[in-house]
DNA sequence: GTACTGATTTTCT
DNA sequence: GAAAATCAGTACC
């Protein structure tokens, strides 16, 4: 099922944990693209590593709206980043999707990336924007409706910590940031060979 | 396998 | 003008 815009509007720590397992899609005609996502990082409201810390501004305006849209961020001066917005009011916050494990459309990801490597498809936040051809042009655009979605894991709802077969989640500090560098709002699943850096 | 470095552009602490 | 939630290539173990 797909994921309820009321599934965003949690706890931002507990959206980024629940995301793992989650599959999202990128439907385009007969192109259609599909990971598993593996590996989050949160980021909260009060977070001085967070874009939204300094107050709203051109690029950033997406996190200050309604939960369960797309926030799309470009980076280093070829990479773009997709967030997740979720949380309410003043606890309003972002996920950064930073992994997925390719499930569809891998040859199309192969073809994108230059690479045949599966492991090399999507680990990375960068990397795996560029495998599901997601750019700006999905800047708030919702992820329960339209071609950019998120679904939960097949099995019941609740259960995404244990959907695998005792699927262990890791949790540790976030990475690539020079503030907060201390808090331990990054997750993945343990042991998966897509998690961009144990 | 890890470690270092350059690329390239958008944004505004 | 500097910084940035990164990646790919190279060097070396």
């Amino acid at each position: 099922m797909i994921l309820p815009p009321s599934f965003y509007t949690g706890d931002t720590l507990d959206v980024a944990r629940n995301l793992l397992g989650c599959r999202l899609t990128h439907r385009e005609g007969r192109n259609t693209t599909a990971g598993r996502i593996v590996e989050t990082e949160a980021y909260l409201r009060q977070d001085p590593a967070a874009h939204s810390f300094h107050g709203k501004t051109r690029s950033n305006s997406v996190l200050f709206g309604p939960p369960g849209r797309a926030h799309l961020f470009f980076i280093y001066g070829k990479h773009w980043c997709l967030n997740v917005v979720c949380g309410e009011g003043d606890h309003r916050g972002a996920v950064l999707l930073r992994a997925l494990e390719p499930l569809e459309g891998i040859p199309v990801m192969q073809e994108r990336r230059g690479t045949v490597e599966k492991h090399l498809l999507c680990s990375g936040p960068g990397r795996l924007t560029q495998a599901l051809a997601i750019t700006g042009e999905f800047n708030g655009a919702p992820l329960f409706s339209g071609p950019l979605r998120i679904i939960s894991p097949d099995n019941m709802p609740g259960s995404w910590q244990e959907h695998d077969g005792g699927q262990e989640i890791v949790q540790t500090i976030r990475i690539g940031i020079s503030r907060a560098t201390d808090q331990p709002y990054r997750f993945y699943l343990k042991g998966n060979p897509n998690v961009s850096r144990r």
